[in-house]
DNA sequence: AGGCTTATTGAGAACGATTGTCAATAACTG
DNA sequence: CAGTTATTGACAATCGTTCTCAATAAGCCT
């Protein structure tokens, strides 16, 4: 388990720097085929991993879609939530500690221990309407 | 769009009936085993479809696994969220109006229209710990 | 700058969950 | 019971994602 070092790759910042244009949430092959599209010869395996990665370092969020696709977003490192659009992607983030705490309670309430949660907010935002 | 009319099969019910005697929430592949190892002769993509059907019958509430599965829980029909046990799949169902009215509130305080949300907390129960 | 080590890349194969195809079967109707 | 047609089951096909592996290039040390 020796931790290996990590290295700055020009396609790690590639992927980075095209999820921060993204609009809302996007899949590894979207931001792949935008990357083709600007003229990067980026694979897609690369998108796979720099997302993967992006992840764990807590800068992007994922989102499991409905249709069973993972989705990313560019998001700030603290923890909150998101209000999306279904039509347009749009994204808020939300921030509620009330609910932090209540789903902490149901947890502990019910003997569960160390707690985490699921929280997603769908609608049509209003210019989409 | 002529709807068509249902038909009550031996097939759908032994679904019903396999998930209703699950733990927590299970995918297609394990129902279908678990008919397959108790003599029954159907096919896997009968018990998919019969999953769907009844996720849409709301006899069934379907959860995206955190790896991309598709899994199925007989469950009440009325409105409500799951607090599920990461180590051995236990599921409490959780009904929190204050929650509920939370979530839309956010969503109309932003402009979004039809709101609906996804919520999930998930833990180890006391008796995995 | 030059060379070494090894993390990372990219192309393609492989994988796993789900859905489509279609002839055979079996619910319903009357 | 006979006729209509929704449903079934075996298999192929699809699609997102991960794996494999030889080639490349970061980072490091002279
Ligand atoms: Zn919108
Ligand atoms: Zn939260
Ligand atoms: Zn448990
Ligand atoms: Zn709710």
């Amino acid at each position: 388990m020796a931790d290996l070092k990590r290295r700055n790759t020009r396609q790690k910042d590639a992927v980075r720097h095209a999820l921060g244009e993204a609009i809302g949430f996007v899949s590894a092959q979207q931001l792949h085929l935008v990357l083709k599209n600007h003229g990067s010869t980026i694979g897609l395996a690369t998108v796979y991993r720099a997302l993967a990665d992006l992840a764990e370092a807590g800068e992007a969020d994922p989102l499991q879609s409905k249709d069973g696709e993972l989705l990313y977003r560019a998001c700030t490192t603290s923890h909150h939530h998101h209000l999306i659009c279904r039509a347009c992607g749009k994204t808020v983030e939300i921030e509620a500690d009330r609910v932090e705490k209540w789903a902490d309670e149901v947890a502990s309430e019910h003997g569960f221990t160390q707690p985490s949660h699921t929280i997603d907010i769908f609608g049509t935002c209003s210019a989409c309407q």
